[in-house]
DNA sequence: GGTGCAGATGCAACCCTGTTGCGCTTGCAG
DNA sequence: CTGCAAGCGCAACAGGGTTGCATCTGCACC
């Protein structure tokens, strides 16, 4: 997404929300709409550099951007998050992760399957996660 | 599996690498043996508090196991690897987390599908994982 | 356009999971 | 038995994320 046009939808969608709208909230919003492919913190933090936002304030936000349901946070085999703007639901497609650099990415044609009808005794399903591991373009 | 028994089938495995067979191996391997479910390095630590083995060691001796093909490792969202023993292929079943306790385990019953075929120019699959997500017997 | 204050921010210090470097110990081949 | 490569314990470190607390600010209310 372009700068200028992510910026609009990143204000529009806070100011949606009815809480309080902060610079902070609008400009990761705003990175997290640019960047197409999952952020992690790190990437965000290099994204933001020109007026650099605190790092805390940065997972502060991200976690009340995934509490909004603006966000989508993905958890990876290396241990850090990655985030996406919530423009797709990402419990219906698969993910893909990167076993040499990390990059994770949402691979929209492969459909995950129906949650498990059955479950054993006393535990509830309440998602599901695909996750296909291997060596993306860049590493190949 | 009982005590007994795991000290024997693990000193049987240990012994079968052709590797250095050292107190440290077979202590972990019977621990991971003894308990049906993942195990977190922590709760391993637990297992084996009488006569502690050191904790960088555990990490060494779990690498090993792993490396050997004698345990799996399951990497789960809550930033902590569980470790169980190779007793079974985990790439052919899906696993459940619980989003509140981290727990993990094996939902033997249900199968992963194959690989994706198709996947984006230069991506090349090489593993699948499925993870169940919700809410365990012990935490409802 | 003020004003008050809940809630957001920045900073420092911290926690958890896992690694690395290095000197000492030990399994085991010969 | 002996030598030594491999394994072990300890201390220090690293990355990713959290907590406590003082200060600042969006915005509801006037
Ligand atoms: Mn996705
Ligand atoms: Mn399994
Ligand atoms: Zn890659
Ligand atoms: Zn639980």
């Amino acid at each position: 997404m372009q700068r200028r046009q992510a910026e609009q939808v990143a204000a529009a969608r806070v100011r949606a929300t009815g809480e309080r709208v902060t610079p902070a909230r609008l400009r990761v919003l705003a990175a997290l709409l640019r960047r197409g492919e999952a952020a992690s913190h790190h990437e965000l933090e290099r994204d933001l550099a020109a007026d650099a936002i605190d790092r805390v304030t940065l997972y502060r936000v991200l976690d009340w951007l995934v509490g909004q349901g603006l966000a989508h946070r993905i958890s990876s085999a290396d241990r850090a998050w990655r985030f996406t703007a919530a423009d797709r639901r990402h419990d219906a497609h698969a993910h893909f992760h990167c076993n040499r650099c990390g990059k994770v990415l949402c691979l929209d044609e492969v459909k995950t399957p129906r949650l498990p009808a059955a479950m054993p005794r006393g535990f509830r399903a309440e998602g599901l996660e695909v996750t296909v591991k291997g060596i993306c373009a860049g590493c190949a």
